[in-house]
DNA sequence: GCCAACGTTGGC
DNA sequence: GCCAACGTTGGC
């Protein structure tokens, strides 16, 4: 089993919209970059996803989630009225996909950007890194052990 | 194939 | 709101 990160901004999609929604499910349609769109096609059921909360203030780590549908192709590319529509993406020939994923649990206390970039032994985390964009990025393991383990334990 | 221009992401 | 970093586009 693999580990990962999908980052969606609150404002448009947060952990408590997908708490709100039947089966607590939702597909991660409207990615369009390549490499996410790789990372979301090496997805097997059951691998894990942490949820973050970007571009809002703190920005954080506020959850688990599990993917419960293989990709297969995103319809909001074939929708010229949808805002990522994209004609290069044709039903016959599907240029960008999508998973499902299921709210596994949400966070007590997020982990914010600030306290991951304190935490020893996540240097490495592409989401830590300068510049990083990447929507859709793997978390090694030793990195989800830890990040799992601070979330239980902070108490505020 | 290079690279300047452009649009987007996302932290601050 | 600013702007650095990044990905994509398109002229050459």
């Amino acid at each position: 089993m693999r580990y990962w990160l999908m980052k969606s901004e609150p404002e448009s999609f947060s952990i408590d919209d997908l708490a709100r929604l039947p089966k607590q499910t939702t597909s991660w349609d409207g990615v369009r970059n390549y490499q996410a769109r790789n990372f979301m096609r090496e997805m097997e059921l059951g691998d894990q996803v942490f949820f973050y909360h970007s571009s809002t203030d703190p920005t954080a780590i506020v959850g688990i989630a599990e993917v419960v549908k293989k990709a297969y192709p995103d319809p909001t590319a074939f929708d010229p009225k949808d805002k990522h529509y994209d004609p290069k993406s044709k039903p016959s020939n599907p240029l960008w996909e999508m998973v499902d994923i299921r709210l596994v649990e949400k966070f007590a206390h997020p982990l914010t950007l600030e306290e991951l970039r304190a935490q020893p032994g996540l240097e490495k985390m592409e989401l830590l890194r300068k510049g990083s964009r990447l929507s859709v990025q793997p978390v090694r393991p030793e990195e989800w052990k830890l990040i799992v383990k601070l979330a239980q334990r902070k108490k505020k």
